[in-house]
DNA sequence: TTTGTGGTTATCGAATATGATAACCTCGTT
DNA sequence: AACGAGGTTATCATATTCGATAACCACAAA
């Protein structure tokens, strides 16, 4: 893993937003056709996602990609 | 390839902010200790790149993630 | 105790990015 | 024509995501 500090940092952002929108990690990943256990692994920062899962992501949680790289 | 659009105008907007800065591909390929092949397939939209190699251009770009997500 | 919810972690096969090298193309210049 | 600059494209080995399944943990409710 080489950018540890920026994945944890997504995985914090993504958990952030998610629970603003009141969602579980299973209900997002449910609108992804993702298995929750990859929702885990995405927040826990143990992945470096692909643009494709990020924009998916941005998706169903109802915010732009932008926004949901917007981290600190 | 899943999401076709998106990387297209991913690599739309990495040409577009590296064209403003002046620089070439193989500029901005030696400050990401990338191959200028890499940077033309990015460019080109032809790979769904992680997050930390979007971090990376960014970084060697001057603006931030979110700045370069902000694809219309 | 049993059941369900929310989340974590390990593991697998398949698909794909990455890093590197090399060949090629299109120009503009000498 | 020959050369270099800027890009493109193909290919390879290696590393990693992705998608899925399953086992597990902590907690709360029945």
């Amino acid at each position: 893993m080489r950018e540890k500090v920026l994945l944890k940092k997504i995985g914090v952002r993504i958990k952030e937003i998610r629970q603003q929108k009141g969602l579980t990690q299973q209900e997002l990943a449910a609108e992804l056709d993702y298995e929750k256990s990859n929702m885990s692994r995405l927040e826990s920062g143990n992945i470096d996602p692909r643009a494709s899962t990020l924009n998916k992501v941005a998706k169903a949680l109802g915010v732009t990609l932008s926004e949901l790289m917007d981290i600190k």
